[in-house]
DNA sequence: GACTTGACTAGAC
DNA sequence: AGTCTAGCCAAGT
């Protein structure tokens, strides 16, 4: 799974459930929120946000909030108010696509 | 092995 | 558009 974080590019962002989805586990949005809370370092752990495109009122640690959004930003991620426009940041698998990915599974 | 705890979500008000 | 609610699931107790 942080192999597929990984593979998000710069100023790109997908949301905790696209995240669960591409490693084959729909329904575990919130369980990839607490991976993400021991994220490794290497990981570009800013780049996972919620389904509505804002950055998690629910760290741990609150100041991470400010860096998340903060190294977004740097990446060239416009936020309106507090939200990202997820219909252009959102990051795809192009050609990918693939309904189960067994590799990705194991990477979980 | 039975709770409890979230960096979640889609749907219903 | 803001809040609530009920599912979810992996980890930690």
């Amino acid at each position: 799974m942080y192999a597929l974080v990984r593979r998000i590019p710069s100023g790109r962002v997908v949301s905790y459930g696209q995240v669960a989805a591409l490693v084959g586990s729909p329904r575990a949005a919130r369980a990839v929120g607490q991976a993400m809370r021991r994220c490794p370092p290497g990981v570009p752990w800013h780049r996972v946000v919620n389904a509505q495109g804002r950055v998690s009122r629910r760290h741990r640690n609150p100041g991470s909030m400010l860096t998340q959004r903060l190294l977004l930003q740097r990446e060239g991620v416009a936020f309106r108010r507090e939200a990202i426009d997820l219909a252009r940041h959102r990051w795809t698998t192009g050609a990918g696509r693939r309904r189960f990915d067994p590799e990705a599974l194991l990477a979980w």
